[in-house]
DNA sequence: TTGAAAGCGCTAACAT
DNA sequence: ATGTTAGCGCTTTCAA
C-alpha cells in the first residue's frame, strides 16, 4: 500500500497537485494511508513496463524497440529482446491500437460463408496474412443489410488496419465512407466505376472467350449461356466475352439460349431444366460460373441427358468441388487463391503508403479441360447414339 | 490546506522535486501560454464525448446508457441514445476492451480453411455470432505450431471475449494457459481428457454404430472400414461403434478391413483402392468422414466397380458436398452447423458466468439414406450381374 | 539515444 | 442517479 502511494502521486501533474485544493484532499487520503481502492479489472500478464523493469531501460525505449524503431542503441535493443523473449511478452494490439499504432488485423468483408468460391479467396487472404503475421476479422454481410455504416465504422475506428471487400456490389456509402477516412481497403473481384479503389480482377471477358471458343471448336454451335447476375461486373463480363466468341465465328445470337442466372446452383438447376427442355435444345451450356454448372450437371441428370454426350457443360472459377462431380467439369480456371494473396499484397503495402494512386491488377484465366465437354453429337464419328426430344 | 501540502509531499516522497527546475519550467510554459503543441493522430469520428456534449449529460452516464447500465434515468437515458444515434456513434472496442470492458469479438481456431466440416461448424458460429452482435476474429493455425503460445496470449490479452477451439487435437498447454487465465472458452468436437473443459461433442459412437448396422441389416457381413485419426476422439469412437456393431451381429472382426486413414480425401482414395483391391475385398465400405468416402467413391470409379452395386460405400458428417458427388452419399448426419450454433451459446454464457462448471453437449447424429448403399450383389433377387477379380 | 509524460476512448470505482 | 477521475497498455511527442 505505502509502496504504492509514489506511484500514484508520480502519475499526476505536480502542478495539479500545487494548485487543486481538490487533489489537496487527495493527499490526505493517500497520507492517512487510504489510497482509493481500486482493484484492476483485466489486468495483461507481462506488460513493457515488466520488460522495462527487466532490461533496466525505460518503458519508452522498450516501446520503440518493439515498433522497430531505428534510433535504439544496439545494447538498449538487445537488452530488451532477451528481456521480452524471458518474460515471454505479447503485446497488447488493442493499446497499440489505441495510441496509434497498428493493430495488425486486417478485417475482410464476405457475403456468406457457403460459398466455394468466396471460401478459395479466403484461404489465400488467410494464408498471406498468417505469413505477415496479421489476423484475420472476419465479417459476413449476410442479410443485414442495415448495419452497414455500423460496420464501417466499428472497422474504421481501428480494430482493422485495412479492409479486404470480397463481395458482389458495394454500396457506394461503403465506399464513399472508406474513402472519406482515407481508411485502407482493396475490392477484391470487383469493379469499381470510380476508378478511385485498389482492385484484383480477374479476366472475366477473356475467360468466357475462351470457354465460349473452346466448345466452337469442339463443333458446337448452338451454345446455351447460363449468366451471372447483371449487376455484377463479373456477370456481365462473362455475357460479353460470349458474345463476342459467339459473333467472332459467326454464329448468330439466339436470345432463347440466354437464361438469366444469379451465380447460384439453383438457377443452374433450373437453367439447365429450361435450356434442355427448348424444342431444340443447346448441344453445350456455358455456365458462368462452377455452382451453376453444377446445377447444370443435376437438371441433365434428371431429364437422361448424358454429358458431355448429349451436352457439354462449361464452368467458370475451378472450384475445388469441379472435380469431384460426374463428370469432371471443364471449366475456367481463376486463380482465386491467387487473388486472395494478392489482395493481401496490395493492402499491406497501401497501409504503409495510403496515399499511393489506386492500381488494378488483373489475374489471367486460363481453360482447363476436364469431362464435361466434347464434340456434340451429330458431329461425333460415332454417329447419333440415341435420340431425345425434338 | 494548500499550504499544507508542500510540507506533506516534502516529507513524504521524493516527489519534492515538485519545485525541481523541471517542473519550473513547465509551469512557466503553461502560463506563458505554449501548452507542448500535441497533435493527435488518429481520431475517432465521434467519442462518447461528443456524445455527451450533445445530449448535455456526463462523460460516464453517456457510458453507462451505452454499456447498458441500470441505474440512469429514462431522461437521461433517451436524451443520450437520441443524441448518439444523431451522431452517429460507435463504440470503440478497443478502447472498451481496454478499459475492461467486452470487446464483443469472439476468436476462433480452426486448423485451416478447405475443409468442408470445418466449414460447416463455421457457418454455424458465424450466424450464431452476428445474431448476437459479436465479431468474428479467425484463427487459422495451419503449420505453425510454434506460433500457439502467442496466439493464446493475444487472444487472452483481451482482443477476444472469448475462444472457440474447433481444431482437432489441442495441446495441453494450450488448455492450461486458458485454465490459468479463466478465460473462457470451448472445445468443439473434440474431447478433453481433464474434464475441465466446457465442450460441444457428438454422438460418434452411435453414429459409426448406426452406419454399420445399417450396411448389416442390407445383407452385408464383409465390410471395410476407413478410420479416422486414432489421435482423435472421434476417430477412435467411430471405429469402436464400427466394432460394436459387428460384434453385435456376430460377424468376425478382420483386421484386413480396416485401413487407417487420417479424416483426409487421399487416404480415402488409397484406402479405397486398398480395400476393393483385397483378394476378398469388402461388400461395402464405412469411411470414416465423407471427405475419406469421397476419395472411395474415386478410386472405386477407377477401378470399374460400380458403387452401390458393386461395393456400398457410407460416409459420416453429411457435408454439403455429399449430395453432389455422384452416386450421392449415404451418410451419418453430424449437425455441424448447429454445434456451431450451441457452441456460441456455450461460450457467450460462459463469458457472463466465467466460474460455472463446465458442461459437455453432446449432439445427436443420424442415417441419412442416400444412393451410395445398397444389398451386396450376392444377395439382391437379380443374383450376380458382374463378376470382378477373384 | 533516451526518459518523461500526455493522451488514445472507454469503464468503473468513487464521491456526491 | 450522476459527475469526477484514475487508469487499461501503448505510441509518440517533447525535452534533455
Amino acid at each position: 500500500m505505502v509502496q504504492g502511494t509514489p506511484a500514484n502521486l508520480k502519475t499526476s501533474t505536480p502542478i495539479v497537485a500545487f494548485l487543486s485544493a481538490i487533489v489537496c484532499k487527495r493527499l490526505q487520503k493517500i497520507f492517512m494511508n487510504q489510497p482509493p481502492n481500486r482493484p484492476r479489472k483485466k489486468t495483461q500478464a507481462v506488460t513493457i513496463v515488466d520488460v522495462a523493469r527487466e532490461s533496466g531501460v525505460s518503458y519508452s525505449t522498450v516501446s520503440r524497440v518493439l515498433s522497430g524503431f531505428e534510433h535504439v542503441s544496439d545494447d538498449a535493443r538487445e537488452k530488451v529482446l532477451a528481456a521480452a523473449d524471458r518474460l515471454g511478452y505479447v503485446v497488447n494490439v488493442q493499446a497499440r491500437s489505441l495510441a496509434g499504432g497498428r493493430s495488425k488485423v486486417v478485417g475482410v468483408l464476405v457475403p456468406a460463408l457457403d460459398n466455394g468460391y468466396i471460401l478459395e479467396v479466403a484461404r489465400g487472404i488467410d494464408e498471406e496474412l498468417n505469413k505477415e503475421g496479421y489476423s484475420l476479422m472476419l465479417y459476413t454481410t449476410h442479410q443485414h443489410a442495415g448495419k452497414e455504416t455500423q460496420f464501417v465504422n466499428t472497422v474504421a475506428n481501428g480494430l482493422c488496419d485495412g479492409l479486404l471487400l470480397v463481395v458482389p456490389i458495394v454500396p457506394d456509402h461503403y465506399l464513399a465512407a472508406l474513402q472519406d477516412r482515407m481508411f485502407p481497403y482493396i475490392l477484391v473481384d470487383q469493379y469499381d466505376a470510380t476508378h478511385k479503389s485498389n482492385t484484383v480482377y480477374a479476366t472475366n471477358w477473356q475467360g468466357a472467350y475462351d470457354a465460349t471458343t473452346h466448345l466452337i471448336s469442339l463443333g458446337h454451335r448452338r451454345i446455351g449461356i447460363i449468366t451471372g447476375r447483371m449487376d455484377l461486373a463479373s456477370g456481365v463480363e462473362r455475357l460479353e466475352g460470349y458474345k463476342a466468341a459467339i459473333a467472332d465465328h459467326n454464329i448468330p445470337l439466339d436470345d432463347d439460349l440466354i437464361y438469366s442466372g444469379d451465380f447460384f446452383q439453383p438457377t443452374g438447376y433450373t437453367g439447365g431444366h429450361h435450356l434442355l427442355g427448348l424444342p431444340t435444345p443447346p448441344t453445350a451450356i456455358f455456365a458462368s460460373n462452377d455452382l451453376m454448372a453444377f446445377g447444370v450437371l443435376q437438371a441433365a441428370g434428371e431429364r437422361g441427358v448424358r454429358v458431355p454426350d448429349d451436352v457439354s457443360v462449361i464452368g467458370f472459377d475451378d472450384i475445388p468441388h469441379s472435380v469431384m462431380v460426374h463428370p469432371r467439369l471443364t471449366t475456367i480456371h481463376q486463380p482465386l487463391d491467387q487473388m486472395g494473396r494478392v489482395s493481401v499484397r496490395m493492402l499491406l503495402d497501401l497501409i504503409e503508403q495510403p496515399d499511393k494512386p489506386p492500381r488494378n491488377l488483373t489475374l489471367a484465366t486460363r481453360l482447363i479441360l476436364r469431362e464435361s465437354t466434347s464434340a456434340p453429337r451429330m458431329m461425333s464419328p460415332e454417329g447419333v447414339k440415341q435420340t431425345h426430344n425434338s
